[in-house]
DNA sequence: CCATTTATGGAACGATCGATCCATAAATGG
DNA sequence: CCATTTATGGATCGATCGTTCCATAAATGG
């Protein structure tokens, strides 16, 4: 059936790969030849498996994406309440402070900020991803407040809203250099939002 | 005394387009091209009246800062209360949701985000504008709690953390396209935060 | 072992990048 | 009106961008 040279690398440990440097450098400054290093691939190579630039950011985005939602809806079933697992998150993200995690930010909101409103494919990919992020804080917001740790007048839809600017918010701050004081204040003032 | 030929644009508004070009596109998205077309000058104009593209970049993040920053010390002065100021911000800000403003962002947190902890002047100075606007809050949480608006218990240091973390991510949000209600549902619940 | 298929490396493409240089136009003070 | 100074427009630079193409290497199934 299959006839020919096999490849020689993992397309998968090469996306990851890929997914790094879109993270580290933004899509635009991230160039071929920083791809190609990363990834450790020939050209031929590389647009032969992922088409062109444009299709493996995409790829990256979905990659990422993937790993985030599936990481965290693991982490809030895992979690002792829903609560515990949203409070945890934002102190363990504030916690990041001054480290080059912290640098990177989030490879979602930085895209969301790179590319804005633009029509294409990875903007359309990116905002989607946001809300994708919104509709698992929400669930958790549910639970939560099944679980009588909120107000039953409190409305999960909004107050997923207020953590998602809360999140993208932080990772700005993180960006810029902010301590773990000062992301750690902030994060638990957020918090204090979810219990009124 | 002065000889020769006079320039014959103005520096003031050629300054200007070209902040708008960093404004709209990032700035190692920003070419020499978009830079000349908006400022409508030639290449040696540009290089002799600005120097280069990073020298004519950190101008604009200068004028930015210094437009921003003036205009939210005067509308602090002039309004009401200190309380109503923070409010009216973040209220109008959410209000331009679904707009072309909305899709711009704040030229701010635009570069922190592109540029991250890089160590040339750019990055320092969005970072340092950053902290401006944090300083900025704080003044105004001051005001507010010596008013009276502001429990006196409140750490109004961590609090500006909290406004600026909150502004931050209300961009984002509005970058990604969130509509009026989800950015209006998310400012109310920070606002909330300061009345605790 | 052969014919076939595919991966691979590298040259090369046109386009664009930021920046420089030079000849020329223009407006000045004397 | 002239000598001087500076702005201006455009050609041009080398570097880099994303992408394509081709000759070659390699591993396959039969």
């Amino acid at each position: 059936m299959t006839r020919g040279r096999p490849i020689a690398f993992s397309p998968d440990e090469a996306a990851n790969a890929a997914m790094q440097v879109f993270w580290a450098r933004g899509y635009a400054n991230a160039s071929t030849r920083d791809l190609l290093e990363a990834m450790r691939l020939s050209r031929s190579s590389l647009y032969q498996a992922f088409g062109n630039k444009e299709q493996l950011f995409l790829e990256s985005l979905r990659r990422y994406r993937d790993a985030l939602v599936g990481r965290l809806g693991r982490r809030l079933e895992a979690a002792p309440s829903a609560m515990v697992f949203l409070e945890g998150l934002f102190r363990e993200t504030a916690g990041e402070a001054d480290s080059e995690r912290a640098a990177l930010g989030c490879l979602i909101f930085n895209s969301a900020s790179e590319l804005g409103q633009r029509s294409d494919l990875p903007a359309q990919h990116a905002r989607q991803s946001i809300a994708a992020i919104t509709a698992l804080f929400q669930r958790a917001l549910d639970q939560a407040q099944a679980a009588g740790d909120i107000a039953p007048e409190q409305d999960t839809r909004a107050l997923a809203s207020y953590l998602t600017m809360g999140m993208a918010g932080l990772r700005t701050l993180l960006k810029s250099g902010a301590d773990a004081e000062q992301a750690g204040q902030a994060v638990e003032l957020l918090l204090d939002g979810l219990r009124r």
